[in-house]
DNA sequence: TTATATAGGTATGTAGGACATATTTCAATG
DNA sequence: CATTGAAATATGTCCTACATACCTATATAA
C-alpha cells in the first residue's frame, strides 16, 4: 500500500529522467513516511516543536497542500498536536486510534470478524495470572453485584449487557489499560457473532461454567483453575472453532 | 481528540449566535466522521464505489481540500481506494495499519510499552487451545528445525533471532492472521523491553522450561500443560510484573 | 512600578482556482 | 474488424488568499 519504499529522497525520486518511477505511491504516501521516519530519526520526544508546515513543504519540494494531508494522517493517529500559532507538537500517539475506527461488523469480512473473535477467547484466557497478579477485595466484591444482578433478569437483552459487564469488568481488574480499551473496542462485534452464532431461534448457549465459579476460584483458586473454568464458560464458543 | 461529535450539520455549527460552539474539532475532523458514518449507515460493501470528491464538498458544504485530508485518513486504514478516472471505491480496512505506524519504542511511553509488553505474555498463553485445535504435523517438523539450529548458536544475536523465530512459528500455528501480524509488528518492542529487562550485562535470563519441552507438549500433551509450561518459559518476563 | 488593554505578528485552518495525469469511452481510420 | 487517436473525467498536485486563534510586545492607566 504506502510501506516498502526505499529511503531515496524526494528529489532523486523525480529526476529519475524520463522513466516513470518504481514507487507507485502518492506524494501523501511518501511525505507521511518520511515524516515518521523523520521524528524517530531525529530523536523527537513526546512534547517537541515540529518544523511548520510550510518548511516541511519547501524542505521536501512538495506542496502544502500535501504536507498537510500527511500531517492529517498523522494527527488522527495521536502522533501530533497542532495550535494555532503555537504550531506543531509530537505527542504520544494512541495506539488503537486507528484501530477504533475501522471495527465495525459491516466493513471487515466474516474472516477478520472470525479472527478478532478468536483474540477474545485467547485474551480471557491467557490473561488468567494478570488477574491473580493484580485483583483486589473491592473487584471480587464488584463481580459478586452484578452476578447477584443477574438472578433477577429476565429479559435476554439485558442479560447480554450484565454478560458483557462481567468481562469488562475482569478487563478492568487485570490492570492494563490498552487490554481493557482493546476489549472495549471489540464489544459492538461480540454482539454481533454472538447474534450469528444464536441462530434464527435467537437462544445464546451457556457455559457449563458460571459467573459465580469463576468468582469462586477467583478467591480461592488459582490462575490454572481460572484458565480451566473460563475455557468451560467459554466453551460454547470454542465450540464454533476449527 | 475528534471523536464524540454529536450528529449536527456543519450549517447548524456554525449559525450558533455568537456563541462559542461545544465541538472544537477541525472541518477535517467532522468531515472523517461523517463519511464514515455515512458509509456504514448508506449500507455501502467493500467494492461498491463513492461519490466524488467535489460532490462531498458541495454537498457538506466544505472545500475540496478538507475532504481531501478526511479522505486521506481513510485511504491511509485502508477504508478506501481510488483510481485516476474511475473514482473512489470503499474496500476492507486493514484492521492493523493504524498500529503499524506507531509501533516505535520511541514514540510510545513505558506504560504502554509495558502494556503491550503484557498483552504479549496474555496470548502465548492464551494461544494454547488454538495451537492445539489446528496443529500439523508439518509445523512440529519446523519447530524442531528451529531447535537443532540454537544448539549450535554462540551469537547472543542469532539467539534472538531464533528465539522470535521459534514463537513466530506459534503465532503463525495458531491460524489466525490477524494474530500473527500483530505479533509481527510487536517483535520490536520485544526486543526493546528485553534489552531493558538484560540490564548492563546484556545477559538474557532463560526460563526454566526450554523449547524443546513446549515441542514434546504439543506432539503429546494437551493445552493445560501447554499452558503451564508456556508460563515456565517466560517466567523470566512475568518475574517483571507487579 | 505593576497591571491591564491594545495592537501587530505568526502558524495553522479553510477556500477556491488551475492544471497535470491517468484511464475510460468512443469515434475515426486503415 | 482491429488499431489508433481524441475527448471526457476524476483524482493528484500546486498556488494564492484570507480567516482564525494565539503569542508577543508595546502602550496606557492605576
Amino acid at each position: 500500500m504506502s510501506s516498502n519504499h526505499r529511503s531515496d529522497t524526494f528529489a532523486e525520486t523525480v529526476s529519475n529522467l524520463g522513466l516513470t518511477p518504481i514507487v507507485n505511491a502518492s506524494m501523501a504516501d511518501q511525505v507521511e513516511e518520511k515524516l515518521r521516519q523523520y521524528f524517530i530519526q531525529q530523536g523527537f520526544k513526546p512534547g517537541d516543536a515540529l518544523p511548520k508546515e510550510i518548511e516541511i513543504a519547501q524542505a521536501l519540494n512538495v506542496s502544502r497542500n500535501v504536507v498537510r494531508e500527511a500531517l492529517s494522517r498523522l494527527r488522527m493517529l495521536g502522533m501530533i498536536e497542532t495550535r494555532k500559532r503555537r504550531g506543531m507538537i509530537l505527542s504520544e500517539p494512541d495506539v488503537l486510534s486507528g484501530l477504533e475506527r475501522l471495527l465495525d461488523p459491516n466493513l471487515l469480512s466474516r474472516e477478520v470478524l472470525q479472527h478478532l473473535f478468536e483474540f477474545r477467547l485467547v485474551l480471557e484466557i491467557g490473561m488468567s495470572d494478570l488477574l491473580f497478579l493484580r485483583k483486589k477485595e473491592s473487584d471480587i466484591v464488584q463481580l459478586k453485584t452484578i452476578v447477584e444482578r443477574e438472578v433477577n433478569v429476565q429479559d435476554n437483552k439485558q442479560r447480554v449487557e450484565l454478560d458483557v459487564l462481567f468481562h469488562s469488568t475482569l478487563y478492568r481488574m487485570s490492570g492494563n489499560e490498552t487490554l481493557r480499551r482493546f476489549q472495549k473496542m471489540l464489544i459492538p462485534l461480540f454482539n454481533y457473532i454472538v447474534d450469528i452464532e444464536a441462530g434464527p431461534d435467537g437462544k445464546t448457549a451457556v457455559g457449563a461454567v458460571s459467573h459465580s465459579v469463576l468468582i469462586h476460584i477467583l478467591e480461592q483458586g488459582n490462575p490454572q483453575e481460572f484458565q480451566e473454568a473460563m475455557k468451560k464458560h467459554l466453551e460454547p464458543h470454542y465450540a464454533y472453532l476449527r
